[in-house]
DNA sequence: CTGGGGAGGGGGCCC
DNA sequence: AGGGCCCCCTCCCCA
């Protein structure tokens, strides 16, 4: 069975998610004098419906619905400001863009909304359609989906995986395969997760320290078991 | 109860 | 874009 209740929390923040890749067309796409339609597809990517045909993202893959797929209100005044680098002429030439907070005569006008009150939706765009999760790319996306579709099948027992180390490392619980050894004691290990850990046996300090006691712990898991125990609960 | 090993999952990065 | 790999994390189980 996937444990798919494990999600990653950042708890160690010295490693942070790449958001270079959210970044809005805004700032982008139109100072490299991309075309209007690279600009819908952009939008598009991003998650957000237009007014214009697009080809369909793949069935399994659901942009966040935060938009409406149907955007034909068009009662709304144009929002736009006027730092748009295009030429009037340009604006005219747009058709009208629309979101669910209102429609826009340019894209100037668009865009300036969607930096004021789109971006926070636009960072997580794409929906799981097995389960609640969202992400910011397609990519993610269809990783993730992995865990629900396990495509990597072990000839052996029929247990299946989302990805393919994932199932060679399986593997090895059938041949027995230990590549990881201790430098310390030789013991051998199938993951390097777990020589990892084993490491931390060797160490008189550990890498996870109780705050009050500071007696410290190889592993996480450890030391939520010793702040649960009570050594620190607040009194 | 504690510590440790085994197994597996997630996202990010690089090629 | 996808695969491989990395690191981190978590749960289960056992001594």
């Amino acid at each position: 069975m996937p444990r798919s209740f494990l999600v990653k929390k950042h708890i160690n923040s010295a490693k942070k998610p790449n958001y270079s890749e959210l970044e809005s067309p805004t700032g982008k796409v139109f100072k490299v004098e991309r075309t209007f339609t690279n600009f819908l597809f952009g939008l598009r990517d991003a998650g957000l419906p237009l007014s214009l045909p697009l080809s369909p993202l793949p069935s399994d893959l659901s942009p966040i619905s935060g938009y409406p797929s149907s955007l034909s209100d068009t009662s709304s005044k144009d929002h736009s400001g006027s730092e748009s680098p295009r030429s009037d002429e340009d604006e005219q030439m747009l058709p009208k863009l629309t979101d669910p907070h209102g429609s826009y005569s340019t894209y100037s006008g668009l865009l300036k909304h969607k930096q004021l009150h789109c971006d926070a939706q636009t960072r997580k765009s794409f929906s799981c359609k097995y389960c609640e999760k969202e992400y910011v790319s397609l990519g993610a996306l269809k990783m993730h989906i992995r865990t629900h579709t396990l495509p990597c099948v072990c000839k052996i027992c029929g247990k299946a995986f989302s990805r393919p180390w994932l199932l060679q490392g399986h593997i090895r619980t059938h041949t027995g395969e230990k590549p990881f050894s201790c430098p310390h004691c030789n013991r051998a290990f199938a993951d390097r997760s777990n020589l990892r850990a084993h490491l931390q046996t060797h160490s008189d300090v550990k890498k996870y320290q109780c705050k009050n006691c500071s007696k410290t712990f190889s592993r996480m898991s450890l030391l939520h078991k010793h702040e649960e125990s009570g050594c620190c609960v607040a009194h």
